[in-house]
DNA sequence: ATGGTTGGTGTCCAA
């Protein structure tokens, strides 16, 4: 079983992409994030054409969020459960007997804006529900882009990318620290020690040709999951097609 | 640090 989570930045201007890389990998389970397209316009037919069942949580411009899957997805959650939240950014599913979140991670724009406080906010909601769905769902896999990049083997460079600065703040790690102590596991660190891969380039000054990223694209299993994950990676590829989003999929492979 | 690039049904905002 491998299962994979994708920011696409665009559904709409990226569905030849995913179309491809869904041919090239060949995963059972998606996570997309920043489709950017309200309900009506999600390209569920097209997917099922090429065996994949899809929900979605969309709005116009901004967010949403997406999870396909060659078996049917049930107990559909969208949002997080009694956190009011206009941005859609969260959506859950049962999969044979895997539970899956897809999580849209609020970015935050600066350290100390209404933004950076929002993201925080969101965070503690995540993990309450979190606390709360792994009791329900021992084998529970967390995906998403997370905006927050884990340590300093993650970032191209830790003395910019340092504990001031937005996506590796201090109370960002810890708000991840958080999820971790509820029995999660960054299933990409299971597998590799080394720092250096990165799942997102800026497209701004040639971000992804000097290879200046981060790694914030994750993907947690829980204690039941991790004796059965395999290995985890980041498929660059697809951020070398034409017109790329600006991350790459992020893939894990389990034992089930 | 700053500026820079991309997407959106936009002409500034978010990333």
């Amino acid at each position: 079983m491998r299962i994979a989570s994708w920011n696409v930045n665009s559904l709409n201007v990226r569905l030849p992409h995913l179309h491809q890389w869904l041919a090239d990998a060949t995963p059972d389970i998606v996570g997309l994030q920043e489709t950017k397209l309200e309900d009506p316009r999600f390209p569920d037919t097209a997917l099922l054409e090429r065996g994949y069942r899809s929900v979605f949580s969309g709005q116009k411009t901004y967010n949403g969020v997406a999870l396909l899957s060659r078996e049917p997805a049930l107990d559909v959650q969208m949002g997080i459960p009694g956190f009011e939240d206009e941005q859609k950014r969260a959506i859950a599913a049962t999969v044979g007997d895997l539970r899956i979140v897809n999580l849209y991670v609020v970015n935050g724009q600066d350290v100390g804006t209404d933004k950076y406080a929002y993201k925080l906010r969101w965070l503690a909601a995540v993990h309450d529900w979190l606390a709360a769905e792994i009791q329900a769902h021992p084998r529970l896999v967390v995906m998403g882009d997370f905006n927050i990049a884990p340590d300093a083997r993650d970032v191209h460079d830790p003395e910019v990318w340092n504990e001031d600065h937005i996506l590796t703040s201090t109370a960002e790690r810890d708000a991840l620290r958080r999820l971790y102590a509820l029995g999660l596991h960054d299933a990409y660190r299971l597998h590799h020690e080394a720092g250096g891969v990165f799942s997102w380039w800026d497209y701004r000054q040639a971000g992804f040709r000097r290879d200046r990223g981060l790694r914030i694209d994750l993907t947690l299993v829980s204690d039941a999951l991790k004796p059965k994950c395999r290995d985890a990676g980041i498929d660059r590829e697809p951020r070398t097609w034409e017109r790329p989003s600006d991350h790459a999929p992020a893939w894990v492979a389990l034992d089930v």
